[in-house]
DNA sequence: ATACGTTAAATGTATGACATATAACGTTTC
DNA sequence: GAAACGTTATATGTCATACATTTAACGTAT
């Protein structure tokens, strides 16, 4: 008897927000593409000017769109992209729901993977690149650019792995372990001394998916016990 | 000589939002806090109530605070979960930046890991938990809980490994096969039949890392063969 | 003690005005 | 003809005010 539902109060702009989203999964509009202006959307969903606009702001906030401003200005469906991974991992850090241990941790268990992939399906164009990467990683410019070097051919490894869920796991944790560590100590030859991938890139461009494993994960402990005590270090001086 | 710096015409609600987020990352405010009232944000910022709203609105889509309406109401500091990462795979996969086949096979690379992380963690409790997860899988109910009942094994070996952010990761992908493929084939014991966990639980139990990871990378194996061809069919069903 | 109405404090929505950003077009100037 | 400049049109951004709605808490009558 009691199968009444209760009445969901939904706002307006939330179900303005959710019927643009919706258009937006469903392909109705798609990267690139400009939602209808303000203006629009205000007579088509008959609600005031500011239920729009809370829901667009919604919808940017939540990365899904880019606005713009002026003549050609709108609401573009943005190209999304695995940069809102990493964006939430970096707020979990930074909120105290994840450790820097953890986070090496996990990086430590999937990087190798990644690795042992990218040694699977290495390509004569990527072997190309790796050994650049390899090459120019003893130069020392600037100080942004140094950790980019240094971190290149894990970028790389990650993009060889065919698999653009593990990809982008992998690259949020080598940027978020590289931002916190270098923030902690900004001395990139310290923390990373360069020429540590020599048996990595071995074993990938030979495609020894075991090697490549097994190489990466000795780097990483290596790397390691350099970081130890990075994070109460970085804690104490918050 | 061209040193000048382009001048940021950042909009109000950005700053807001920003300044608030920052607020909320410094500790200022924290789980289950009250953010100030519109009100008094219009006088601290100077701005008015759109400017307010719209920042507060962002900081919602964001997951950062639930807004609650009536006299006690007001933007209220969340507890930052993983569910995030849950969602954010979920719009990824949606909009076609993931296949079924990489999530897949993400899972059978990372959950071999878990579980064998949980079987170096095991204690008496959590033994206790799975045996009876496994007990309860042959019961059936209503459709979702058989759902639930038949993954509950892969939930609870997730919570036991130690590290929230493969947790996170390893819960994300468990849930979004399971809502593909239920979407596909709603019929619970064809995907996954009942009692395909024993040597899994078994070899958690005893501690023997290797032996739980070798289990589960079986288990998914089969468990895939049951899947394979479901993305095809799904694609084309849209 | 329960039921009910009142009140107060917060967010939600509507509307109109003006500010600002930006591209496109037209016009002047050389 | 091309570059510089002003004008205009069309977006979004901000402000201000009024009113609607939601919700908890308090008071009051039954």
């Amino acid at each position: 008897m009691n199968n009444f539902k209760p009445i969901k109060q939904i706002k307006a702009s939330d179900e303005v927000f959710n019927q643009l989203r919706e258009a937006i999964f469903s392909g109705r509009f798609s990267a690139g593409d400009k939602l209808p202006s303000e203006r629009e959307l205000i007579e088509k969903f008959a609600v005031s000017r500011t239920v729009v606009r809370e829901a667009i702001k919604s919808l940017e906030a939540r990365g899904l769109v880019v606005i713009k401003q002026g003549a050609t200005g709108g609401a573009f469906v943005k190209e999304m992209t695995f940069d809102r991974l990493s964006s939430d991992c970096n707020d979990l850090f930074f909120l105290g729901k994840m450790s820097f241990n953890e986070i090496c941790q996990a990086r430590l268990h999937i990087e190798p993977i990644v690795a042992g992939l990218a040694a699977k399906h290495c390509t004569p164009e990527h072997a190309k690149l790796l050994l650049e990467a390899n090459a120019n990683e003893s130069l020392t410019l600037e100080y942004p650019e140094t950790v980019m070097l240094r971190s290149k051919i894990h970028y790389l490894l990650a993009d060889m792995c065919n698999n653009r869920f593990l990809t982008a796991i992998d690259k949020s944790l080598i940027q978020l372990v590289g931002s916190i560590s270098s923030k902690f100590q900004p001395d990139t030859d310290k923390i990373h001394p360069p020429g540590m991938h020599h048996s990595i890139i071995d074993a990938v461009i030979a495609g020894d998916e075991a090697g490549a494993e097994q190489a990466m994960r000795a780097h990483l402990l290596d790397f390691l016990v350099l970081l130890d005590g990075i994070e109460e270090e970085y804690r104490h001086t918050q």
